[in-house]
DNA sequence: TTAATAAAAGACCTTTTTATCTTTTATAGG
DNA sequence: CCTATAAAAGATAAAAAGGTCTTTTATTAA
């Protein structure tokens, strides 16, 4: 479903909501939180911070941290980020012209499945979610 | 969600489901009406031939062809065949340790979708997809 | 104002996926 | 039995994804 490097960025945005508001985590932390490649997890999180889905600060004491606004931005954003839209709209047999009105086989099924995903990452933020995963004590 | 061989397998394998049934298909012709690399759908179709989801006919007139009994197999299985059953039971966002008992973010909403689609591709068969494709006029 | 810190940026490498080309094997039909 | 045909098999290549390393830039605090 997702890529990889998508998988780790649901992960990192995750985890760093767990985070207390002022607290800064730099790459080499968030890594060794997450089991993942360091320098890996750095580009993926600069593309996030690029796209203001995740903030940062440089230096001493800094890292990276979700602002109230980056809070309120759900795993759909950063899922279309770094996978794009088309994980939750293009083909599941990869056809260019398949749509609701010329559906291939497993257009409605598939759809199904998807947009019943999209919607529970989309009508959620990642400050809520967190919630919960703290509540109900969740793997990340 | 699926790779690129599987949506070619997944297409090949109902395209050659629409065919009479003595007829055999040359990968040639297959790849014209896919529109796909002819020569990576020879080996797709060699890999679904070994696990015995199509047969072939080697010699003059020969080609591949989908046998009574392959019509009773599912797309769940040429799916499984070619990326795994991972694709329906991974954790979406890549966790080994991710299971309903100690599940991750996404798991429930994950699976809800996924095993709805699986369902789907499982209880019925490519024989009767084909009557579907069809008689609803679906492109492949 | 300088030294240490940490993200940003970019070059580079490895593995996997996707795709192509060539040779071998089997077989139908003349 | 010979030839043309078509799948099987295997070697090779190109592209994309995944991952590493080094240099640059910004910032803080001594």
């Amino acid at each position: 479903m997702f890529s990889k490097t998508c998988q780790y960025a649901i992960r990192a945005v995750l985890h760093l909501s767990l985070y207390k508001d002022d607290y800064r985590v730099g790459v080499a932390e968030l890594a060794e939180a997450l089991k993942a490649p360091k320098h890996f997890l750095a580009k993926i999180l600069q593309q996030l911070s690029k796209h203001g889905l995740v903030s940062s600060a440089k230096g001493p004491n800094g890292g990276f941290y979700l602002s109230e606004e980056n809070q309120k931005a759900t795993l759909e954003d950063v899922i279309i980020c770094i996978d794009g839209s088309n994980v939750f709209s293009g083909c599941v047999i990869g056809l260019p012209q398949c749509s609701s009105d010329k559906p291939c086989p497993l257009h409605m099924q598939a759809n199904a499945y998807r947009q019943g995903l999209q919607f529970h990452l989309k009508y959620q933020t990642i400050g809520e979610m967190a919630l919960m995963v703290e509540r109900q004590g969740l793997k990340i």
